[in-house]
RNA sequence: CGGGGCGUAGCUCAGCCUGGUAGAGCGCUGCGUUUGGGACGCAGAGGCCCGCAGUUCGAAUCUGCGCGCCCCGACCA
């Protein structure tokens, strides 16, 4: 149906209703707002004051002259990374202030389309939209700690009864609070709900753009079960959701185990978008499908030499307070050294702070999330100088021997299993040779607590070796367990008459995150070129020369029609400008389709299509013109998925 | 929170060292020329030089104190 033909029946319906038609509308409107209504094309430089022709498409379509938003030439300063460069460049997005941004139409378009996206997969898997409170009294977060546990991450206020209040982080409390009322019986399980909504999170440092931001859209859904299995059994759903979504979008992850850390539970896995500019460093193994993030990561330590223990022996080291020159100065692997590195574990729930005395062989490094989780989550910090000789140790030549005994010594698990490693003999200047784990000290705890990297061996297979990477966290799938239903209380009864703790799950995506990495993924020097799924609008349509060509701007104007009539959203470029500017808009844009009408093509009746990511324009009949870009995008949102 | 850098027009920046009535390019407005890869001419609009307090006859410029933004690190469900 052509749109005049709709515009007429519509306006036909709604002078049938008694309403006042929809043109007249648009006039009275803008004498109300004591404004000329627009005006009429002028002669030359229309740009941009063209109102919209009757029968203009209601919703599928953008005059760029009409556009809100510019596309700047020059890189704004504060840009590092390509998806931050391009989309201030592109008008997608304007930053507020640190961390915090607007979006403007083509962007919110963006953001919207990964909305729909998430939803249909989350719909798809069993999850059910819900939509929790932004605002939340502040005594929820203490109930469970987190209050605590998030720290300064927690956006407070005050409201005007002087009651303390939050700014929801993340929705672990207000939805259990919210299943426990609703929920009373095994039958009501299993349930996954989920929101997409703002999460404010006042972040010690926002960076990267989009990556890393203080206000943000999250998807965060929360599964219930009565048991285990059934915990499993959401939580594999939402995984493959994940996948799914990942894909639709464009955006290549990888998926790793990776630490809980303050949200808790047991077990939990990233969807990791590898790129440089990442904050989050993973390893991935270059034979299995072993990956993890490195503050979780396992690895095989590189084997110490076999050997029976020497005697004890020590060693004259002068000015030699590091691992490296230690090494180097008795002409040592630094495998047959002990590194200690001195720790304060932080005070908590009353108990006082202590010092910490880990050791781990002079090869590897110290992981200071395992080190935490093997204090059973005592947050740690260095020591400071002056408390090292408090403690009764020597900075630079601290030893395991004969450590004080208020100090928690706690080797990493490749210190048992070397043999004659030199450690510090806590004297000024010297060092110990044949240090032997069992023979001469042993640790409080014997646990991981080092930090795996390139070229070490994998935990899970033959000959396998590990590689890092750097790379942006797209979502976090954990399993909570009864983290949140056990001191929030919630119960149902099972089938046998008796309350049990539901346990949950719970999974969340950074619709912003993955914006900024669909951009990183697929860009090149001239702009962005979006995936079909959630570019802005599908086709760029160019009209080159319209002021001077009746029969172009004839055309184009048909043409535009034409798309949206087929359900194609066209973002078509009415403006008077020349060629090159529009072609580099488009390109910088970054639709995955442009199709250029000019004098040139249509005196051969055909106009060009060109695809964004590639490949040599195509001259396509003006009457195929509609058909192929259809088919055109079908294809790509095909090979999406 | 440590270290570093930067705040001057819508954007990118010069001017600051050596104090003396605020500049460029891009963008924007008007008129004309131009039209397949960021064209050109002419005429314009646009600035509390981040803020406050000093020094000085005089401060964008020197000094102090704030505030903001960016980067590295710490931190980061």
């Amino acid at each position: 149906m052509r749109a005049d033909v709709v515009h007429r029946d519509v306006r036909r319906a709604e002078v049938a209703r008694g309403v006042q038609p929809r043109d007249e509308r648009r006039v009275d409107l803008a004498r109300a707002l004591h404004r000329p209504p627009p005006a009429a094309p002028r002669a030359r430089r229309s740009r941009a004051r063209c109102p919209p022709v009757p029968g203009e498409p209601r919703l599928a379509g953008m005059r760029m002259s009409r556009l809100f938003g510019r596309t700047l030439r020059e890189v704004p300063g504060d840009a590092e990374t390509a998806s931050h460069a391009l989309l201030l460049r592109g008008g997608y997005i304007d930053q507020l202030m640190a961390g915090v941004y607007s979006y403007l139409p083509l962007g919110w378009r963006v953001e919207r389309k990964v909305e729909r996206i998430i939803r249909e997969e989350m719909d798809a898997a069993g999850g059910q939209e819900v939509r929790l409170p932004v605002i939340q009294p502040i005594e929820l977060w203490e109930r469970t700690g987190r209050k605590q546990a998030m720290g300064d991450v927690l956006f407070q206020l005050i409201d005007r009864r002087e009651r303390p209040l939050a700014l929801g982080p993340t929705h672990e409390e207000v939805v259990t609070q919210l299943f426990d009322r609703h929920a009373s019986s095994y039958r009501d399980l299993p349930v996954t709900l989920y929101q997409i909504q703002t999460k404010f999170r006042d972040e010690a440092r926002p960076r990267g753009g989009l990556v890393r931001v203080r206000e943000f859209t999250m998807k965060d859904a929360y599964s219930f079960d009565v048991d285990e299995r059934g915990l499993d059994a959401s939580y594999d759903a939402m995984f493959h959701a994940y996948r799914r979504i990942f894909a639709r979008c464009g955006v290549p992850t990888v998926a790793v185990e990776a630490d809980s850390g303050a949200i808790g539970g047991k077990g939990s896995q990233e969807f990791i978008f590898v790129t440089d500019t990442g904050d989050d460093t993973i390893v991935v193994c270059d034979a299995c499908d072993y990956a993890a993030n490195t503050e979780k990561a396992e690895f095989v330590r590189p084997p110490a030499a076999a050997e029976e223990p020497l005697p004890l022996e020590p060693v004259a080291t002068p000015g030699i307070t590091t691992i490296e020159d230690l090494a180097r100065f008795l002409g040592i692997d630094p495998a047959r050294t002990a590194k200690a590195v001195l720790f304060v574990a932080k005070a908590k729930d009353g108990a006082p702070e202590h010092p910490v005395f880990a050791v781990v062989r002079g090869d590897l490094a110290v992981n200071e999330v395992k080190l935490v989780n093997a204090l059973g989550g005592r947050e740690i910090r260095p020591m400071l100088d002056a408390e090292v000789a408090e403690h009764g140790l020597v900075a630079g030549y601290a030893s395991p021997i004969d450590a004080p005994r208020h100090v928690h010594v706690i080797a990493d698990l490749s210190i048992p299993a070397s043999p004659n490693l030199v450690a510090g003999a806590n004297r000024v200047g010297e060092h110990l040779r044949n240090v032997n784990h069992g023979r001469d000290w042993s640790a409080a705890t014997v646990a991981d607590i080092a930090l795996a990297r390139d070229e070490h061996r994998c935990p899970r297979c033959e000959g396998g070796t590990l590689r890092t990477a750097r790379g942006i966290e797209m979502g976090h799938v954990f399993r909570l367990g009864t983290t949140y239903t056990k001191p929030m209380e919630a119960r149902v009864l099972a089938a046998d008459g008796k309350p049990v703790t539901p346990v949950m799950g719970c999974y969340g995506i950074g619709l912003g995150r993955i914006v900024a990495a669909a951009v990183e993924a697929h860009h090149d020097e001239q702009g962005v070129a979006w995936p079909a799924s959630i570019a802005p609008y599908d086709v760029h349509l160019v009209g080159l020369a319209l002021d001077r060509d009746a029969a172009v701007r004839e055309d184009a104007e048909r043409l535009y029609a034409e798309l949206t009539e087929a359900g194609l959203e066209v973002l078509y470029d009415d403006r008077e400008e020349s060629p090159g500017v529009k072609f580099n808009d488009a390109d910088l844009l970054g639709m995955p389709l442009r199709l250029t009408v000019s004098s040139r093509n249509l005196k051969g009746g055909a106009v060009e299509l060109q695809r964004r990511a590639g490949g040599a324009a195509e001259t396509v009949a003006r009457a195929d013109a509609v058909a192929r870009v259809r088919a055109l995008r079908e294809e790509m949102m095909g090979a999406l998925i």
